[in-house]
Formats: structure tokens, sequence, C-alpha cells
DNA sequence: TCAAAAGTGTTCTAGATACACCCATGT
DNA sequence: ACATGGGTGTATCTAGAACACTTTTGA
């Protein structure tokens, strides 16, 4: 770049923070914790952290997502960065904002009780600190639209699940409902889920079969994407 | 965000960079400039400066775009922030990579010829500096995902055009032909464009009704977005 | 035997694609 | 009169949408 204006700049601190969202089966729901200090202590806010001088922003995020879920190769992807002037009260702060799919079942209960956190359905969302509602609403944009035409949901389903579930969480998703037998041939028409031999009989006495999402033959088919709505 | 390691932070930069791009007519060219200052003098790349502690990053690029071309209200969307460890030779900068689109026509070639800025067809786009060929590489992406269903082409034609020079600037996008009778009907469908009375009669003896981008009509018809192909 | 969820096929519709000729005009 | 680019219509194909009944099995 240009070298322009440089000598009029503070120091400007660098910050990552990570818009968790996972599916409890019925709905989609951010994970948001209870801030521990100031300023703003007490109140509603996404975990982040810091950048430091020898990490790269992804770097930062695996960090932060680590320490408040215990759980590493967290499906993750870089968001937007928020710039405004005034977003942090203590100082001049720009926010590299992520976004990141768990599978709810994989969260550890002691790390959510370390950091008074909680999940929040999205039209639950408590008012958070700064700027962060809008990196939700963001993070949600983002959502629906990837989903729409990337394998990024399994992220948000145990590795076996059955055609119901998958349906549940695109219906959660979109909040709309969608026929079952569309759905269903529509994503096995597709060529990626694999049939198991196993069935889920929690929830009915016939058994769903379970299926998994196999990415190989995600990568061989749809190297470019697939429409999957 | 949480406090986690603050303590070792030094000094990050933080800059913007821009990739502009424009349409000649038959290609996507990317503007690039001659480096006139150290480190990398000489070699091409992105036009780019520092954030001011008082400017948020679109204020910084709109700065920096309006330097390289001396216009104002330029088509820009924050497109990612790179932030490599070692990304700059000169210490450690983050950038925030801005795409831009422009009307070549408008572009001054005074301040062309001040910054030694050239266009650059997409596939002979020189080595550059830094990680400038990456942010180039994604912008490229984002204008094929984008223009498909938002109406940012239009920015990269003059107000006035023709279906003709429509369809040559999808084509050059997508690298591919269309079949005429299908685009035009396709676009005249939509019902965003506005039929002038005016014919272009440079470039053949019947001459091409001109066309215009109608933003209330779009905004009234499609407030979500469109499927231009 | 029955309740409760799982599984499955066909018709209809709209949008996308493929394809070729006549039109208007300046020289 | 003719060369040049401008403009237009139809048939086919494909994907998405709408829609309801049978199967399995544990209690």
């Amino acid at each position: 770049m240009e070298l322009t204006g440089r000598k009029k700049i503070k120091r400007i601190l660098i910050a990552v923070d990570c818009i968790i969202f996972g599916f409890d089966g019925a709905e989609i729901k951010a994970l948001l914790i209870k801030r521990g200090f100031k300023p703003e202590k007490g109140k509603w806010s996404l975990m982040g952290g810091f950048i430091k001088d020898d990490e790269t922003a992804d770097d930062a995020a695996s960090r932060v997502l680590y320490q408040l879920t215990g759980m590493r190769r967290i499906y993750m992807e870089q968001l937007y960065t928020f710039t405004d002037v005034n977003r942090d009260a203590a100082g001049r702060v720009i926010s590299i904002a992520y976004f990141a799919l768990i599978n709810v079942d994989d969260y550890s209960t002691q790390l959510q009780l370390a950091h008074e956190a909680r999940w929040f359905r999205l039209d639950e969302v408590p008012s958070l600190i700064f700027d962060h509602k809008k990196m939700v609403a963001k993070a949600q944009d983002l959502l629906k639209q990837k989903v729409a035409t990337h394998p990024i949901g399994f992220e948000l389903l145990p590795s076996k699940f059955t055609l119901l579930q998958l349906q549940n969480l695109y219906e959660a998703i979109y909040q709309m409902s969608l026929d079952k037998r569309n759905f269903t041939k529509k994503m096995l028409s597709l060529g990626i889920l694999q049939k198991l031999n196993e069935k889920q009989k929690e929830s009915s006495r016939k058994g769903a079969f379970y299926y998994m999402f196999d990415y190989s033959k995600y990568d061989r088919l749809h190297a470019n994407g697939v429409k999957f709505l």
C-alpha cells in the first residue's frame, strides 16, 4: 500500500470476536458469555480476545474458540472486520469477527459454566456490548447464504444423523417448513450422504436410518459448490 | 471480547488495500500501481494506505480510491482481512482488502500517469508485492459470485449501455459465451432496465438502443437479490 | 390393534436451454 | 445492393413444487 497518513497513527488494538452457532434439534442458537471483567462487566457478549503479535487472526480465533469450548478443529470462517472509531468503549479497537459452527453435543458443560456461557435462540439474543449485535446479524446472514450452497450444515449435527434431523436443521435456518419427500429426494440425489445400517430408535418404533456426510464424495462430485436449496 | 494475551501485544499497523476492477468493453481488468517507495519500490502493487486513528476502514478505502481515481462514491465493499504474521516485509501489518468497481471511462488519465497506474487483464496480472496476488484472486471470486445475484455489474458500465455491452460484460466475468436471445429475454424479464429512445450508432449502421439500470425499480421488485444468471 | 414416526412416487409448472432468420441502415 | 450488427420466437428439457398413502414395530 501507499504511505499515506502514517505519522498520525496512534495505537489501534486488534481483536477477534466469535459468533458460535449450534443446533439443538429444533432451533439454531448462538453461544454468548457473560462478560466477567470491565468495561461492561456482567453484560452479555461474544467470546473474543486480542490478537497476539505472533499469531494470525485465524490462530487467534481458534485459540478463543478452544478456550471457550475445549474443542479444536471447529469449523470457522472469517466474517467481517468491524472498524467503527468508537465501537469499543475502552479505546480504538478493531475487531475481526469469526463465524463458527459446532455440534452442541460435543460441547462440555464444565466449560460452559466456567465462562457463564449460554445458548440463545436467535430471536431471543439479549442486548450485547459494543457492536456485537451487528456481528450476530451478519453471521446469521452468512449462515443462510452459505448453507444453501456449501456442506456446512453438517457441522451442526452429530456425525450420524437422520434425514429428519437434517431437514429440521434446514427448516430452522430458513424459518420455513419443507416437504419431506422433496427434501429427501433432493438430498439423496446429491450423492453425498452415506446410509448406515444402523437406525436411530429413540424417536420412533420403526426407527430411522442414520446417514453420514461423505466428504470425499462431496469433493469428487461438487468441487465448485452445490445447490442444497 | 475477553482479555487474553493483552500484555504481549506490540504495535500492529492496519492498512487497507483496494482491488479495483474495470471493464473495457471486452475484458475485466484490474488497476495496479507501480510502487513509488520502499520497500519493494518499483514493483507492481495494489493501491493502499494506512488507517488513521479517526477513520473507519471504509473511510480509509474511500480516501485511497479517491487519491488514485479522483472519484467519489465508487462502488466498494470490504473483501477480507489479511493477517499473516510476515505478510508485509516492513513489520507486522494487517490489511483490510476492499473490492471496488469503476467505470473505466470516468477515470482520469492524468491521475493514472501520476501514480504510474495501469490496467491489467486478469490473466496477465504481473507478480505483485506481499500477498496482493491472493487479494486479487479473492476479489475475482467475489466478483463472480456477487454479480450473479446482485446488480453490481452496472457499476462497470457507463450509465447508458446497450444490451450487447451488458452481455459482453457477463461473458467477460464468466469467461463463457452466452446466447444473445436468452440473455436479453432474461435481462428484460427482470424489469429493471429502462429502454431509452436513443441509439448507439458507433458500432453499427442500424444502431442499438441504449438502456439504463433503474435502481428504484430494482429496489421495489428485488429487495432480496435477483438471479441474473 | 393401534399409535406414531418412517418411507416413498407421480403430476404439474416454470425457468433454462437450444436454436436461425429477418431487419434497418450507411456506404 | 450489400454488408454489418441488431433484434426477435418456439420447441424442448430439467429442476422444483405440490401432494397422500403405506409400512414398521413397540407398547
